[in-house]
DNA sequence: AGTTTGGCTTTTGAATACAATATCCAAAAT
DNA sequence: ATTTTGGATATTGTATTCAAAAGCCAAACT
C-alpha cells in the first residue's frame, strides 16, 4: 500500500502523520502518554508547523486527543471504547457483506477465496504474522466489495484505532480456531450470495472478537 | 450545544474550523471552488498557521480535499458519494434505534416524545426552519441514547456531510408529511421498545430521504 | 509544618519570514 | 499556426521567531 512514487508526491504532514501513526500502532508512544514535540521533532527531523497539523488529522482520526495549552496525549482506548467500536464495525461490516453478496463480481468473490485459502495455508503452518496481515486485508476487502466508499472510510477509520488493541490481542490456539471458523462460514455465504447469511456471520465474528479481546483492555 | 465558557477557551483553530464548517453548510463556499487562503485569512482575521490547521481537521472530517501544493476545495458531493452515505447512516441510525430501545431510560424516552410533540407543532404551523433543527436534534439524540460514543460520533460525521444537503433538499409538502408521518412511527416503535420495529423505521426513513434528494444533487 | 504566592522555566500557540512548487503568459522554434 | 520552453508571478509548504499560557519551585507568610 503506498508506493514509492506516490510518497514523494505526499507532503510532509501526511508522511509524519503516517510516521506517528505507525508507532501508536506498534506501541513505541504508549496510550495517555503526553507526546512530547520536542523529542518528536528531533527524531523525525521536521519542524513544528508540519509536526501539528499531522497531530490535527490524527486527532480528527481518533488516535490522539488534544488538550488546548496542555500538550496532545495518545488517546487511551477504554472497555467502553472498544465495545462501541466493535459494536459499530459489527453493524458497519454486516452491511458490508450483504452490500458485497449483491454487488461483488465473480471474479471479486473469486479473488476472495484465493485469500482464505492463503490464509488457511498461514494457519496450518501457524505463521501468525502473515495471517494476522492477511486478515486485515480481507476486511478491507470485502468493505470494498460493497462497493460503498463512505463504507470503507468509516470501516477503515474504526479497524485504524483497533489496530493496536487487536494486535497485541494475541489469540490463544483455540480463539484462532474459531476465527478460522467463522472465516470458512464467511466464505460459503460469499461464494452462495447469500446476503443474510453472510451479514449474520459478520456480525457473529464481531462478537467474538469482543469476548477475544475485552480482558486485555 | 457549545457554551460560551467553553469557547473562549478552545484554540484559535478550532473556532476557525467552525466557522469555515458554517460557511461550507450556508452555501457561502460552493462544492468544488478552490479556498483562497489570502482572501479566507482577511476575512477571519487570523494567520496561516491556525488556518492551516483547521484545513486539516476539516479534511479529516471529509468537507474539504486538500490537493498537495494546489489548494484545497471544498468537497463536493456526487449522487454516489450522497447514496452511500446515506445508507451508511440507515445501518447506523438502524443500530442506534436498537440500542436505543434496549438502552434508554424512561425519562430519555419521555424526553424524545417531548421533542416530536414540538416538531408536530411546528407542522401544523409550517415553521420550516425550527422544524428543520429540531430534526437534526432528533436524529442526534436517538444515537445518543444508543449509549454508543463511537455510533454517535460517525453519525454526527456523516451528518455534517451531508448537512447542506438536507438543507437545501428543501422538501415537498408532500414529503415533509411523509417525513413526519416516519418520524411518528419511530416514536411509537420507541415508546413500546420495540427494537425490531424501530430499526426498520430508520432504515424506511432513510431509502424515503435518498427518494427525497437524489434529483437535486 | 503546611499553604499560598511570586517569579522563573518549560511548553504550547500564533505570526511572520523564507523556500519550493505550480501556474500562466509570452516568445521562439518547428 | 501550433506547440514548446523559459521565466515571471502567484500560491502553497515549511521553518523560524515571537508571544502567551501552564507548570514548577522556592520563599514568605499564616
Amino acid at each position: 500500500m503506498g508506493s514509492s512514487i506516490a510518497i514523494i508526491n505526499r507532503s510532509l504532514h501526511d508522511q509524519v502523520a503516517s510516521r506517528i501513526r505507525d508507532l501508536i500502532i506498534e506501541g513505541s508512544l504508549e496510550p495517555g502518554s503526553r507526546i512530547d514535540e520536542l523529542q518528536m521533532l528531533e527524531e523525525l527531523g521536521v519542524s513544528r508547523t508540519p509536526f501539528r497539523e499531522a497531530l490535527r488529522t490524527l486527532a480528527a482520526e481518533g488516535l490522539v486527543i488534544v488538550r488546548p495549552s496542555k500538550g496532545s496525549i495518545v488517546r487511551k482506548l477504554t472497555q467502553e471504547d472498544v465495545f462501541s467500536m466493535l459494536e459499530v464495525l459489527g453493524s458497519l461490516e454486516k452491511l458490508a457483506g450483504e452490500l458485497a453478496c449483491e454487488r461483488a463480481s465473480d471474479k471479486e468473490v473469486e479473488a476472495m477465496v484465493q485469500l482464505h485459502e492463503s490464509m488457511m495455508e498461514c494457519y496450518r503452518t501457524q505463521d501468525r504474522m502473515p495471517y494476522y496481515k492477511m486478515n486485515q486485508e480481507f476486511h478491507s476487502r470485502l468493505a470494498e466489495l460493497s462497493k460503498n466508499e463512505t463504507l470503507q472510510e468509516m470501516q477503515s477509520n474504526i479497524q485504524a484505532r483497533l489496530k493496536r488493541i487487536r494486535y497485541i490481542g494475541s489469540q490463544t490456539p483455540e480463539s484462532w480456531a474459531g476465527a478460522v471458523a467463522d472465516h470458512e462460514e464467511m466464505i460459503l455465504a460469499l461464494k452462495g450470495r447469500d446476503a443474510t447469511r453472510l451479514g449474520q456471520a459478520m456480525v457473529a465474528h464481531l462478537k467474538k472478537t469482543w469476548d477475544r479481546v475485552k480482558d486485555g483492555i
